[in-house]
DNA sequence: TTCGGTGCAAAAGATTTGCATATGT
DNA sequence: ACATATGCAAATCTTTTGCACCGAA
């Protein structure tokens, strides 16, 4: 089995609540480990159609909200407004391309450290952040043949 | 005139472009301007409604898009994932608070610097970035007797 | 058997677009 | 006059909901 713990996660979720392990639940919860993370509703619903072309659309967009509820997924928005999940793991920041879309992902205890400092001085509380910066990935500008903004 | 600058700074690129100079920019601008920002389409269409009750709620959204082409506002998405406008003006950040909604602004520099090369190291370059806390602020966890998530 | 789950179609909310009309230049 | 702008309604797009039927426990 690839995503044991994940898989473990949920079982453990849903019968923590009462709710029922089901053929789709499985489906796309495998369906979505295996993509990887940063996916939309639209994207997985797509995918897992290919392999089992009667599942709903709305129940892909149940069973992802039910990912976030039982801490296996998370939900981001990037510019375009559209929800997207990613595998919950260690907290990250985002670097998205905005020539091909590519997702990279960051962390810098500096930058933590500066943003407890920032909210200590307005007597904010932090709960979560999200932190993203947009540009263009080194693959690109060289296809492109693309320098810094500055140059 | 209170707006000055933005005013002629949508001159000017009405101007340059072609376009016309309208009733209904004046208005929306004006309005727009003394709101003070972070404002959805609908806010501001309902603002503006109350002095000038035929405009279309199809020219508010247009209109900001404008603005932000003439580089007058900014478009922003928290995370209800809707379209917010703000004035244009020197780079910040932003703290949302979960439980009022309030939006602070905040700028650091030890964060911009740390930005530039967590970039550099993975050869990317930055266009913009976005960047965002989300907590409970001081007058709210007073209110609510709400202490650090940690004690 | 009993709830919860699923799938469809329809609703909803935000934003955009088509089009005839109105209005700056 | 001519091109752009406006306002309405309708279309889009993403996400959610209502509801009858299905299936796991």
């Amino acid at each position: 089995m690839t995503h044991d713990i994940e898989q473990k996660a949920l079982a453990r979720y849903l019968e923590a609540h009462g709710l029922k392990q089901t053929r789709q639940r499985e489906v796309i919860l495998e369906a979505f480990l295996e993509a990887g993370g940063h996916l939309t509703g639209e994207d997985l619903y797509q995918l897992i159609r290919e392999e089992y072309p009667k599942i709903g659309y709305t129940t892909v967009y149940r069973t992802l909200k039910l990912f976030v509820e039982a801490e296996i997924a998370e939900e981001r928005r990037f510019d375009d407004g559209v929800a997207r999940y990613e595998i919950e793991h260690k907290h990250h920041d985002h670097l998205v391309c905005l020539l091909c879309g590519k997702i990279f992902e960051f962390e810098s205890s500096v930058i933590e450290q500066a943003q407890r400092e920032v909210a200590d001085g307005l007597g904010f509380v932090i709960h979560r952040h999200r932190h993203e910066l947009y540009g263009h990935c080194e693959e690109c500008r060289q296809k492109k043949d693309d320098p810094a903004p500055g140059d």
